[in-house]
DNA sequence: ATCTATTAGGTAGTATACTTATTATAAGTA
DNA sequence: TACTTATAATAAGTATACTACCTAATAGAT
């Protein structure tokens, strides 16, 4: 045997890192086999987005935890499939309002129910017993976390 | 009050990714506060090279789970860093075989103990009772979507 | 009305993370 | 030996995720 366990392999912040690769690969597949073609980035912004109708791009970023120039890249992404609407706020014409059209809503509905599949799915390796405590724990830890992180959450 | 709870807020997937997103800045910030020029991704590299030195890039990606494509990237920084020399294997002209350097040995002795601290300072929000249950659940959950992910770790 | 501080969005540059395709080499088989 | 298959690495293209910096626009204070 070459090299025994390697000590990162029972590292937070390495399995953290797999765990995400994993949940965003069976995001792609699972929405791709639904032949939409969107990323799991691009899906918070739109529900984001939804109940929030007419929300500037910063203020997009603070709600779903996202680096704000990443955002303005995703935003005209969502743009460009025609899923959303871009438009310059009269009151501040510094900001651009963001709005779903009715593609991007019709697609939100479809694509919703399968994104709560897809999270059963994630979790579904773990006894049904243990994984409130996970998702429980993970709460706790991106609240804690939240300041430290280079694109804080931000409701207000 | 604009807007109620998000779902998303809830959904693992989403926590996931904020909470890699919280590891990563901590790496970040500790590691720069210490002087070194190195991400967690280049650690992780390092770290896996240090016990089996002459691998080549294919089995370096396989033993960390990460991407090929993108680990012929993360090899070059640290060979442009001169913490990794990379050879042609004369028995397989096709294969680069990696080493450290004799400074990348020394940074990666340095660094090791400021990483396990990163580890602890990730936890810490947990109650300690927790912290065990927490990580079991990630390698149970990393272990059980090894396949599904695009970049599958591989020990053989 | 002007000055200052803040904010929204953008550009340029770096690093990860992936897809698909291509090249070079190696290994196995007919 | 010639043919086939497999593999290591890279190239080109897309998407996230950041830093540092810049401009335009707003808000607040004087």
């Amino acid at each position: 045997m070459r090299g025994t366990m390697l000590e990162i392999h029972a590292m937070p912040g390495h399995l953290i890192r797999r765990l995400n690769q994993i949940s965003v690969a069976m995001f792609a597949q699972r929405v791709a086999a639904a032949g939409i073609d969107i990323t799991q980035v691009q899906f918070a912004a739109m529900s984001a987005i939804a109940p929030n109708e007419g929300l500037d791009q910063a203020r997009l970023a603070g709600l779903i935890a996202y680096d704000r120039v990443t955002m303005g890249g995703v935003v005209d992404r969502l743009v460009e499939k025609g899923f959303v609407v871009k438009t310059v706020n009269p009151k501040d014409r510094r900001a651009h309002q963001l709005r779903l059209t009715p593609l991007g809503r019709k697609l939100l509905e479809r694509l919703t129910p399968i994104v709560r599949e897809i999270q059963e799915s994630l979790l579904a390796p773990l006894p049904s017993g243990e994984r409130e405590a996970f998702v429980a724990s993970l709460i706790d830890l991106t609240d804690a976390g939240n300041e430290r992180s280079r694109a804080p959450m931000r409701t207000a």
